[in-house]
DNA sequence: GTCTATAGTGCGATAGAC
DNA sequence: GTCTATCGCACTATAGAC
C-alpha cells in the first residue's frame, strides 16, 4: 500500500474523475477486488494504458476513489465544526451525513464497508483525521461505553439503512426525511 | 451463478467446515473477490486440488459459507416465531440478532455487505425467506415508510456497529450490553 | 492522452497418481 | 482426501509509437 504515501491530495483532472467515477460504480458492484483496471477502462471506453497514464497503479485508483467519497463527508463536517454550540453542531452533522449517504445511496454503503477500503481508511491520515472530528463532534470526551456503541449505531444505521432491501422501494426524499427524523430522535434519547 | 441451483443444503463435512471457516474469515479481511482459492488452501494448509474435490467452483465455496452465516440468522427467526405475541416475538429476534452480530463480530459485517454475497442474498431462495420471516417479524404489514426505513436502520445499525472503529476497544459483554439496550430503546420509540 | 503489443504473474479449474 | 502437474486465461504493469 505504498500509494498511501504518495502526495495526492491534488483536484483530479477530467481524466481521473472519470476513472473515479467508473471506479466507484464498478466498486459497489463487484467489490474492490473483484473489480479489474479492464473493466474501468472498458466501462470509459479506453484501454488500460491509457488509464495507468492518469494512476500507475491499481492502489492509486482505490485511494483517490475514497478521497473522493471523503470529501463529501469532510465538506460535512467542516461546516458542522463552524456552529456555535455542540448541539447546533452535532445536528449539523447528522443532517449532512444523512444527506450524503441518500445521495450516495447506490454506492456509499458498499464501498465504505469494502475491506480494501477499511484498510486505507486504517492506515491514512487524511482519513483518520475526519474521523476524529466526528468523533470529537459526537461523543466529545464522554468516557461511557454507552456514548461510544450509540455512535457507532447511529453511524452504521444511517449508512447502512440506504442500501437495506427494506427501504429499495421508496424515493429519496422520503427516504431522506424518514431517516433524518429518526436519527434526529435516536441521537436525543436519553441517557 | 449456477452454483446456487445445485443442493447444497446438506450438513457440511468437516474437511468442508475447515474450508468454510478459512473463507469466512479471509472474506472478512480481503473481499470475496479479493480471496483467491490459493489462499483459503494456504490458510488450511492443503493444496487447491484438495479444495477442490470438497467444492467444484469457487462460487460454491461463496455460497456455502454465505449458507453457514445464514445458519445462525435461521435459528434465531425460528425461537422468535414461536414466542406467543408479536412483541415478545420482535424482542427475542432482537435480542438473538444482536447476541449473532457480537459473536460474530470480526466477520459478519464485512462479509454480509460484500457486493457478491449480497447478490446470492438477491437471488438465492433460502435467504429472501430468511428476510422475509424478518420482515414479517419487524414490520409485519405496515404499509407506512417510517416502519421500513426504523427496521432498516435498526438491522444496519446492530450488524454495522459491532465493526466500527468506535467501538473497537470495548469487550463483547460490554457492547453486547449497550447495544441490545440501545437496540431495545429504538424498537420501542413512539412512532 | 490514448493507442498496440507484450512481459510476467497468479487465477480458476482439471487430470490422474497415491 | 490429498497430492503433483498442468492448461488456458485474465490480471497488473510496462515500453514505445502517435
Amino acid at each position: 500500500m505504498d500509494a498511501l504515501e504518495t502526495g495526492s491530495s491534488l483536484a483530479p483532472s477530467a481524466a481521473q474523475s472519470r476513472i473515479i467515477a467508473a471506479a466507484l460504480d464498478l466498486f459497489a458492484h463487484h467489490g474492490v477486488g473483484g473489480t479489474s483496471l479492464q473493466m474501468i477502462a472498458d466501462q470509459i471506453g479506453v484501454t488500460k494504458a491509457a488509464v495507468y497514464h492518469q494512476y500507475k497503479t491499481k492502489d492509486e485508483i482505490v485511494l483517490a476513489a475514497a478521497e473522493a467519497e471523503l470529501a463529501g463527508l469532510r465538506t460535512v463536517v467542516d461546516a458542522a465544526e463552524r456552529e456555535r454550540s455542540r448541539k447546533r453542531a452535532r445536528e449539523a452533522l447528522v443532517a449532512g451525513i444523512v444527506d450524503l449517504a441518500v445521495r450516495r445511496r447506490r454506492t456509499v454503503g458498499t464501498i465504505l464497508s469494502d475491506p480494501v477500503i477499511a484498510g486505507f481508511f486504517a492506515d491514512h491520515d487524511a482519513f483518520r483525521d475526519v474521523m476524529y472530528r466526528v468523533r470529537r463532534l459526537l461523543i466529545g470526551d464522554d468516557p461511557r461505553a454507552e456514548a461510544g456503541v450509540r455512535t457507532a449505531m447511529l453511524l452504521a444505521a444511517i449508512s447502512g439503512a440506504v442500501i437495506h432491501p427494506f427501504v429499495v422501494d421508496l424515493d429519496d426524499d422520503t427516504l431522506h426525511d424518514e431517516l433524518l427524523r429518526l436519527a434526529r430522535r435516536f441521537l436525543g434519547l436519553p441517557g
